[in-house]
DNA sequence: GTCTATTTGTTCTACATTTATGAAAAAACC
DNA sequence: GGTTTTTTCATAAATGTAGAACAAATAGAC
């Protein structure tokens, strides 16, 4: 089982290229992280992400056309794959499953209010 | 932002803490991530999961009393701390958060059903 | 028109942290 | 001592982090 899910920082790449469509592209998706997250994020780390991803087949790209108000080299557009939606999915479902079993005694204790 | 958040491997871990309560301990946490996701796993792997949630002070953990029937060392059983509850429910709404603001056309065409 | 400064964007290289693996060591019981 | 159960340890591989170097497009000066 090697390379065939996501890291935790890919999944979070993924999800922006869904919430960015379709304008995702390395400096957009950087900035989205950084204002969805409060975390900061260095750009090679973006586009290694991505291209890794595209590598494993959850993300194609296609160059943009030329169409610039000022400056700037083409951008690179990421979409999501059918099997990268899977992947997304399956994660996402996986996730929410664990959370639902936990039973409410687990939490006692630990915080204010309820769950 | 170091060491804040959660690695993929290790919210998986977190969650099954929280699903095996109060009986997680490095086997038995292994056996339930194979049975609940078809993934092989390496005892070696949990442990050292288990030691850097413990270190960030996500996870505590105790040593069981000796109540045994044949062999076996004593088991060190973990729970969830607050601010272990806290990453995991944070990780959790973020996800979340993000995949409700991607909209349906960037699904378009990529499954049978519906997402 | 073409030069060059400026802007926007990606690629490259290096390193840190997390995850993976299995053998070895430790502890409890007979 | 011998057996069982569980953790620890050493090491390798994958993922995450970082930013400087490189590339391409536009605008204005001439």
């Amino acid at each position: 089982m090697k390379g065939t899910h996501l890291g935790e920082f890919e999944e979070l790449v993924m999800l922006i290229v869904g919430v960015l469509f379709p304008e995702a592209y390395g400096l957009a998706i950087r900035k989205e992280i950084i204002d969805q997250t409060n975390r900061s994020v260095a750009i090679g780390a973006v586009h290694s992400a991505l291209s890794r991803l595209e590598k494993k087949g959850f993300l194609s790209s296609e160059l943009s056309g030329a169409t610039h108000e000022r400056g700037g080299r083409r951008k690179k557009l990421y979409t999501i794959t059918a099997s990268g939606k899977d992947a997304v999915a399956y994660t996402r479902e996986l996730r929410n499953g664990l959370w639902n079993q936990i039973p409410d005694i687990a939490w006692k204790g630990l915080s204010y209010g309820s769950i």
